[in-house]
RNA sequence: GCCGCUGUGGCUUAGCGGUAUAGCGGCUGAUUCGUAAUCAGCAGGUCGGGGGUUCAAGUCCCCCCAGCGGCUCCA
């Protein structure tokens, strides 16, 4: 809901002629002296929950009423104030609510221009500095839950069946207990500066834009590179597991019923706008996309389970200012999504132990550790208690687990696997969840063969979580680290060769000729600077792999490489290779792993600074 | 969104009532160098934006924007 106060000396207005949303039994013609003046719109959002919107918008009104010391007030319904308006239904209910509450608090004299009228007004402001304010209300899903009140209840699962108290973990020195403690709301001590922030920008990957909105990045090549690279590693898994890419837009019309509905289920953390006459909102992940398609399908129950992935580019949640950090938390991000359409419940729990085994494998292969929670609703677990026992068996790991008094959201159960940040908070990553509400919303349905309608249960998962997050928690990994550096396969150079003297160029670019037609990328610091300085940096630009190239490399054919992942602080590890070596051993580092070529110049003096 | 702190050239920063420091980076020249910074010169700032106080404002006050910490929240 939208309010423009307006502290006026005189208000008055008289209706002309009717809107086909029209009330009926209206005053027609009023005014009020030394008013405020409250025009107001109420919104689509506020229809989540009308009671609070107006709520929120008494407490607004009385309040400011009693800075401005007036007792007046003319409540005026003024649609311009909004592009994203209620119903006309809701809208005369919320205005209607706003004019009783007022008038059940007694001192005020209250009137109220009628709604879906043109209508002539005039209005004299006082214009003092507190005459005009404006506000923006959102109906509170704080006050929507705390109806329902769910019981959460916290316990560890071992690997061995064993069923734990939190508080045996909460002081250890863990990843894992930095989790419990932050679910049970411990509070850690006060974090400086996220480690990630000032490298993101710092070792030219990504920076904030501060043309765009909050929670919005631009990517540098370097940083576009290692995303892109993280995309195909997971292009790669799903493929394997049998996941079908898709593509689907990423704005959606409000207007749908089942759109509106699960948009509604996420309050007011969304992008909308106007486009032409529609109400739109952007996807807060690829759910709106593959529901639809799923929906339009003709499936088969011998088809399943279906699964559907893409690389959701971007998803947008519009997320509290305050909230909005780094890598972390984002209004744009990049979330892999994948869909899997289930035959019943048991394939359901068969895929997830599929999935989840995805999502621990991505914490190995990207080298961001992570630990597990699993939640669900009690029901479930009194249902499935002994394969909730077997995923955490084979995870192989201890697991917190959520039991929640009822359903809150639209999953049944679900596994959140996190990283853990060099403050000790976690980064939530890989999730998999069950999903028994959207078949039904989104009518996606199969027949069995006696001819029922089934709309079955759909597994959402992201096998890595966002790839901002997954970036975030490496960069947050090196800060415990003596030596920091990528993976080799996500380095953005992974060899530099530096030419000694100007002469030596010439030999160096046909090593690095070599080395990228091996597909390694390798780049060559031809700048005129001495070699103290080039291989200085090429360590601050965490090279995994650097050679010097001089009259005795040329003389040899050998060439003497620093390896980073060997060399302690201050302390280089030097090993001399042939070329067929250094390749050899940046493909033993890298096998299995997606590759892409240099994203920035091959000579180092043409490779322009972003930062 | 709320409370608090911060905001000086591309980066890091000095100055905290008298219109601005330095280093890195950039450019130019010299240097052609063997594993963590070669030397010199030059250019670059309406001190986050707007308003106010003052003879005078990065410096004090107000509003806004952004970043960070905390709260709330996180499908």
């Amino acid at each position: 809901m939208r309010l423009l106060l307006i502290h006026s000396d005189h208000i008055e207005y008289e209706t002309r002629k009717k809107t086909k949303v029209a009330e009926e039994n209206v005053v027609p013609k009023d005014a009020l002296d030394e008013a405020l003046t409250v025009f107001c719109a109420v919104e689509s959002v506020d229809e989540e929950n009308i009671e609070d919107a107006v709520r929120q918008a008494v407490d607004e009104i009385v309040a400011t009423a009693g800075q401005l010391g007036t007792t007046n007030i003319m409540i005026y319904p003024y649609a311009h104030l909004s592009a994203d308006l209620a119903s006309p239904e809701a809208a005369v209910s919320a205005l209607r609510g706003i004019e009783d509450a007022l008038a059940r608090k007694g001192g005020f004299v209250v009137k109220r221009a009628p709604f879906g009228w043109y209508k002539a007004f005039s209005i004299s402001c006082k214009g003092h500095p507190l005459s005009e304010l404006s506000r923006t209300i959102v109906p509170g899903e704080g006050a929507a839950a705390e109806k329902k009140e769910i019981e959460h209840e916290f316990f560890v699962l071992t690997p061995e069946g064993e069923r734990k108290n939190v508080d045996d973990y909460l002081k250890e020195d863990t990843r894992f207990a930095s989790l419990i403690r932050k679910e049970l709301g411990h509070p850690g001590q006060e974090g400086g500066e996220p480690v990630h922030v000032d490298l993101m920008r710092g070792k030219e990957l990504v920076d904030y834009e501060p043309r765009s909105d909050v929670g919005n990045l631009r990517w540098m090549p370097r940083g576009k590179l290692i995303r892109d690279l993280l995309s195909d590693y997971i292009l790669a898994r799903v493929l394997d597991y049998g996941g079908m890419p898709v593509e689907t837009p990423v704005m959606y019309d409000l207007g749908d019923r089942a759109i509106s509905e699960h948009a509604a289920k996420f309050g007011e953390r969304q992008y909308r706008f106007r486009s032409g006459n529609r109400d739109m909102m952007l996807r807060f992940a690829a759910c709106f996309g593959m529901f639809c398609t799923m929906h339009d399908m003709h499936i088969s129950p011998n088809t399943l389970p279906m699964k559907l992935y893409e690389l959701s580019t971007y998803s947008f949640r519009h997320e509290q200012k305050g909230e909005v950090i780094g890598l972390k938390r984002l209004r744009a991000f990049t979330m892999p999504d994948m869909h899997t359409l289930c035959r019943d419940v048991d394939d359901a729990l068969a895929s997830f132990e599929e999935q989840l085994a995805i999502g621990w494998q991505s914490g190995v292969d990207l080298e961001t550790p992570l630990v597990g929670a699993f939640r669900c609703t009690r029901d479930f677990f009194d249902q499935y208690e002994l394969w909730v026992k077997e995923i955490v068996a084979k995870s192989g790991v201890p697991m917190l687990i959520e039991l929640l008094s009822e359903r809150s959201h639209y999953w049944i159960a679900k596994v959140d696997l996190a990283a853990i940040d060099a403050q000790g908070r976690p980064i939530e990553n890989p999730t998999v969840q069950i999903d028994v509400e959207s078949a039904d919303r989104f009518d996606i349905k199969y027949y069995t063969p006696e001819g029922a309608e089934v709309h079955p249960p759909i597994l959402h998962c992201s096998p890595t979580g966002s790839l901002e997050r997954v970036i975030c928690a490496m960069l947050e990994n090196t800060a415990t680290e003596e030596v920091p550096s990528f993976p080799t396969w996500l380095a953005p150079t992974q060899v530099r060769l530096v030419p000694v003297a100007g002469r030596h160029v010439c030999f160096a670019e046909e090593i690095g000729t070599r080395l990228n037609a091996a597909g390694l990328r390798a780049d060559v610091d031809d700048r005129d600077e001495s070699v103290n300085k080039k291989v200085r940096e090429a360590g601050m630009d965490w090279v995994p792999y650097v050679a010097v190239i001089g009259d005795q490399e040329a003389e040899t054919g050998r060439l003497t490489v620093t390896v980073r992942r060997l060399s302690e602080n201050k302390k280089p590890y030097k090993e001399s290779m042939s070329e067929d070596e250094l390749i050899q051993a940046v493909k033993m580092e890298t096998t299995g792993k997606p590759f892409r070529p240099l994203y920035t110049p091959r000579l180092l003096s043409k490779k322009p600074r972003f930062i």
